[in-house]
RNA sequence: GCGAGAGUGGCGAAACUGGUAGACGCGCUGGAUUUAGGUUCCAGUGGCCUCGGCCGUGGGGGUUCGAGUCCCCCCUCUCGCACCA
């Protein structure tokens, strides 16, 4: 029997204790269970602050997935860790002076806490700490492996610089050209970088999307950033110079005889060298401008074409004339080339730039092999059939292509080509806190790796932050860091002083669960050949072409070099939608909290700012601290307890929707939760005679509860299994609201008990403190989640009666009882039955009728 | 501009391959118990209405016996990419 009323707070830490007393969650991955299962929700990133509500939101729905396939008799591992590694740490270090190991270490046991409250099913045996040396050893190890295998490489590259940071910033951490934490303008640099040659992998990356679950958006949005095109390399010789030639890439070679100029991008390699002296200073000026204009300018699409002439020419290889050579910003030196032969009659942006400057337009493909070029006032960029195009005339665009690749790849002039949009990875940071680069630059033998058994390249201890030139890394100013001696000379040389992006850490971090501890290698090659891939992995979709791209990459890097015999390591992912909050900016005081505004009366979302009493602006947004819209979690677990608000997040909506915060139905899933808890008290018979199911009833009210049973537990095993919390929950409550009154009456005490005790179990997963005390209660064994689930009998899934829609003439009339798989003859005959229903067909002809059985009856009359 | 997705009661949202639109919850209305409830329980709750019905899923067309669902056009919003040759 179980107390009088649901009082969640003790019963909630009394249930965390034995948990974890027990060691109920942890996964002895030594064994191969027959049905092993890998959860893996993305880990956290140790900040100081409170767990977000979207955390609890993601966790929550991830640990709900994890238990209902537990309970289901898989062997589930799921495990939690810290991606400790990252500029935030750094700069609160350099605002406060508190050491990020310090600060860091302090945040991850408050985290840790924080999750342990959660109640989720973590095994915190395997838990990691991407800012370990023993984690980022193996982040080192990685980069050699791949340096080895001509994957990583230093090379010069304009990067995003911030001057006040002080760093670069990885694109992600640029917003609207601006630096994403002071607001600074960012400007471009060049700088010496290390690159990971993830390009290499572009077509196994596009590949590889085939094989995998995962949200169809997310697998676009992959393609669209790796950017496969088809097209081929054409070669233009320089007019005076005929030995330099520029490569050019193009999807539409078949317009060739159509190109009048060509384009190179200001930083192309070749503009210093073929600029004439009459060109030279209008074309430095283009150039030092173009490097100066802000990322916004650059990228406006609505912006005029600018260029400048360079006083070169080249010669088309297939109409064998001089065309002149611009260059432009529009042409983007890290795309293709760098360069495009421009056919303005065809392209717009040539078409743009060629009006402007006054260059000439060739029509090369027709709709019709006649010329229009006089009608047009933009570019053609459609297929047709060529003209003026030699002997390729009168053949369609398609087939032209082709032959005039294949003609250039004979006259050793380019050919066919796949060009990718997807770019080298820059992992190189001017950061302290992150894992050091393991190389060595000597005086005589160049750069170094680190030799493997000389790994960890340890992180100081001691820096100090804001003592570096610009550009430098942190690690600059610390002598017994840089300073070592050569591996392969023995002589004096010095340490990289850079560190690697966090994106790195994390591109293995599924692998390093599985075995943390591990000393022999970046894992226990055995067990993750057991255990990987990842069965079910739930994350943000703002990782799709950051996170999930490298990891990928990693993935089948590994694969190749035969240390894992997968190549994909998530099999399938799904994606939380985000929880935002309403916002509200005030004329004067700028972002200030909901608890600051008032209402406005006579409005249901206007509020005033209650310090000057101004209409505020609302906004629907993302949770912010700079928006003071974030949600006091802790107010609600200490009101309603974890488990009402794990339940009440996931009530909300759909999970990959999200939502705006908003705690008005939190009672409600009070209430739910209160009456499942005052259900279990009603039970009265010994667990070891409930049935696992029963036969099924022979009165009409045990009936209903007994189909309400099988139902629900079929529609809840589903709905769990495919991501539909919320619809699982609704289907829980129609249960309740069936069962709540039949006990209250005569109930039969074992289907009764039956009913509660299924109930209770579909309840677990979302309320996991409630679930395990109601199990105790009902006297089963711990633990409820390794109880067997709730099974249902088919039989129990189908009404014997059915109420069949009626429609005359197409329109709803009304409705009859009929027997499940009634003939038309039966339904019809009930429709006469119906007083109401004949009256209608009263004096009319019936020409058809349309019956689908159990679902409706349409009769036409006329 | 390109790509993807979404528009359903006062609110959050349901609706399988076209087949009773609005399940479930919040809120609201009424009632019962409680001589206190921010408790619990019961009933009702899309709009209009002459109480027989009529109208309703962003707007307009269409297909169909039947459309929230399929097709065409338009509007709005969200997300991603953005001069990608």
């Amino acid at each position: 029997m179980v107390a009088n009323r649901y009082e969640p707070r003790e019963l909630e830490s009394k249930w965390r204790t034995r948990w974890e007393e027990s060691g109920l969650y942890r996964t002895d991955l030594s064994q191969t269970p027959d049905e092993r299962l890998y959860v893996l929700v993305m880990f956290i990133y140790p900040s100081g602050a409170k767990l977000h509500v979207g955390h609890w939101f993601n966790y929550t729905a991830t640990d709900i997935w994890a238990r209902a396939q537990r309970a289901r008799g898989k062997t589930v591992f799921m495990p939690m860790g810290y991606d400790a590694f990252g500029l935030p740490a750094e700069n609160y270090a350099i605002k406060h002076g508190i050491h990020p190991a310090e600060s860091t270490a302090a945040n991850i046991a408050d985290i840790r806490g924080q999750l342990a409250a959660m109640g989720a099913m973590w095994d915190w045996d395997k838990e990691l700490n991407t800012s370990a040396p023993e984690y980022y050893r193996w982040t080192q190890w990685f980069f050699l492996k791949l340096l080895e295998h001509d994957l990583a490489y230093k090379a010069e590259a304009p990067v995003n610089w911030c001057p006040d940071c002080k760093t670069v910033l990885a694109n992600e951490q640029v917003v609207e050209g601006n630096c994403e934490r002071c607001g600074r303008e960012v400007v471009q640099r060049r700088m010496k970088q290390w690159f990971f040659r993830i390009t290499r992998y572009a077509q196994r990356l596009l590949d590889g999307l085939e094989t995998i679950d995962w949200p169809e958006k997310t697998k676009i949005m992959q393609r669209n950033w790796i950017g496969r095109s088809e097209g081929a390399e054409l070669q233009f010789a320089l007019a005076d110079a005929p030995a330099t030639r520029i490569k050019v890439f193009t999807t539409r070679p078949d317009t060739v005889f159509g190109a009048t100029y060509m384009v190179l991008a200001p930083e192309h390699p070749l503009v210093p060298t073929l600029t004439t002296a009459a060109q030279r200073a209008e074309v430095e000026a283009y150039c030092l401008a173009a490097r100066k204009a802000t990322e916004i300018e650059r990228t406006s699409t609505v912006r005029e074409k600018t260029g400048a002439f360079t006083g070169a020419w080249a010669i088309n290889p297939f109409t064998r004339q001089p065309i002149p050579i611009w260059i432009a910003d529009y042409v983007l030196a890290s795309y293709g080339e760098g360069a495009i032969m421009a056919v303005p009659a065809h392209d717009q942006r040539d078409w743009e730039f060629a009006v402007k400057f006054g260059l000439p337009i060739v029509e090369v493909v027709s709709p019709d092999g006649q010329e229009h070029l006089a009608e047009y006032d933009q570019a053609y960029p459609a297929q047709g059939v060529l003209i003026h195009s030699g002997e390729f005339d009168g053949l369609p665009c398609a087939e032209a292509g082709r032959r005039i690749a294949e003609q250039a790849a004979s006259r050793g002039l380019g050919g066919p080509r796949i060009n990718y949009r997807l770019r080298d990875w820059l992992l190189s940071r001017q950061r302290y806190w992150g894992a050091p680069i393991p190389m060595i630059n000597c005086p005589d033998c160049g750069a170094v790796p680190v030799p493997e058994d000389q790994l960890p390249v340890l992180l100081p201890r001691e820096v100090v932050f804001g003592q570096a030139q610009e550009g430098e890394s942190p690690l600059a100013t610390v002598p017994s860091f840089v300073e070592t001696v050569c591996p392969r000379c023995g002589g004096p040389a010095r340490r990289e002083t850079e560190t690697m992006d966090t994106f790195v850490c994390s591109s293995w971090y599924e692998l390093r669960f599985l075995s943390p501890g591990y000393t022999d290698g970046p894992f226990d090659p055995e067990v993750v050949r057991r255990w990987m891939p990842v069965s079910q992995y739930v994350g943000g979709a703002e990782h799709a072409v950051g996170h999930l791209l490298f990891s990928r990459f990693f993935c089948k890097f590994l694969h190749d070099i035969g240390m894992v015999p997968f190549d994909e390591p998530f099999a399938k992912l799904n994606h939380q939608g985000m929880i935002r909050r309403m916002a509200y900016h005030c004329p004067r005081h700028g972002w200030i909290a909901f608890e600051t505004t008032t209402p406005v009366e006579g409005s249901s979302s206007a509020r005033d700012c209650s310090l000057c009493g101004q209409r505020t602006s609302v906004f629907d947004a993302k949770v912010s601290k700079s928006k003071l819209n974030s949600v006091d979690t802790g107010v609600y677990l200490e009101q309603y307890g974890v488990d009402t608000f794990r339940t009440y997040l996931m009530f909300m909506g759909h999970f990959s929707d999200g939502g705006v915060w908003d705690d008005s139905g939190i009672q409600g899933i009070q209430r739910f939760l209160a009456r499942v808890y005052r259900l279990a008290g009603t039970v009265t018979v010994p667990f070891a005679t409930i049935p696992r199911l029963p036969e099924p009833p022979t009165t009409t009210a045990e009936q209903e509860v007994w189909r309400k049973v099988n139902r629900t537990v079929q529609k809840v095993g589903a709905d769990l299994t495919s991501f539909d919390f919320n619809t699982a929950l609704a289907a829980m409550m129609e249960l309740t609201n069936v069962l709540v009154p039949y006990a209250d009456g005569q109930p039969d005490p074992t289907l009764l008990a039956w009913a509660v005790r299924s109930l209770v179990q579909l309840v677990a997963p979302f309320a996991p403190h409630l679930g395990e005390e109601l199990w105790e209660s009902l006297g089963g064994p711990y633990s409820v989640v390794d109880a067997p689930w709730p099974a249902f009998d088919p039989a129990g899934l189908v009404e014997d009666q059915v109420t069949l829609p009626v429609q005359i003439g197409g329109k709803l009339k009304g409705t009859v009882q009929v027997p499940r798989d009634a003939t038309s003859e039966e339904c019809l005959a009930a429709v006469l039955a119906d007083a109401k229903l004949a009256r209608l067909l009263e004096g009319r002809t019936r020409v058809k009728e349309i019956h689908v059985p159990n679902r409706m009856l349409n009769l036409i009359v006329r």
